[in-house]
DNA sequence: GCTTTAGACGTAT
DNA sequence: ATACGTCTAAAGC
């Protein structure tokens, strides 16, 4: 089978770097906002050799134009990213991103919910599937916390995770969120 | 509150 | 088969 060639772009947006995988029109990982363009890099990195991934459809939107809205929606703008598809199937770490992908700005869910939503038991599982979130941001993983509304843990680390939700008005007392 | 412990389960190796 | 993980619930302090 002969595979497309995937393209990668850097860029900044307010000092901060930003990655992107694509392949054709197919937006297949992308970067949280990093202080220097190697550790965007690493973000994306382990995502773009498998092909049997999440996307999301580009539609002829530069890459420039697409870092720019990734810049935003990491500083707590509410973007309209297209829904995330998957050429393959059901599988539960798809299913987990497509339900994780519901949760709009300024909510959060827990591990817990995302798995009972998906008739599953399995909390960790559904963490681990968002430890491997190729599109952070564009699916919102931030929004998914504790069941005892503690932040739980993230890529980016948990202060990453504690800014993204303050930026969209989710309020957090200590180090639990309010909702 | 905070720590430990066993349990649950999809995924990678 | 085994080990790991953005977890949970219960028990003890």
């Amino acid at each position: 089978m002969k595979k497309n060639k995937i393209l990668i772009s850097t860029g900044t947006y307010r000092e901060l770097y930003f990655a992107i995988a694509y392949c054709e029109d197919k937006l297949i990982s992308c970067s949280l906002g990093r202080n220097d363009e190697k550790k965007a890099l690493e973000d994306i990195k382990k995502f773009i050799k498998n092909n049997e991934l999440p996307y999301v459809k580009l539609e002829s939107m530069k890459s420039s134009e697409l870092i720019n809205e990734l810049g935003k929606s990491y500083y707590g703008e509410n973007i309209d990213f297209n829904p995330v598809q998957h050429d393959n199937k059901n599988n539960f770490s798809f299913r987990v991103l497509k339900e994780v992908s519901k949760i709009p700005p300024g909510e959060v869910k827990t591990y817990k919910e995302i798995a009972e939503k998906l008739d599953s038991k399995a909390y960790r599982a559904v963490g681990n599937a968002l430890n491997k979130n190729p599109l952070p941001l564009i699916i919102p993983c931030h929004r998914v916390v504790r069941t005892d509304m503690s932040l739980g843990e993230f890529r980016g680390g948990s202060e990453m995770k504690k800014k993204l939700l303050k930026s969209e008005q989710v309020k957090i007392k200590g180090n639990k969120v309010i909702r």
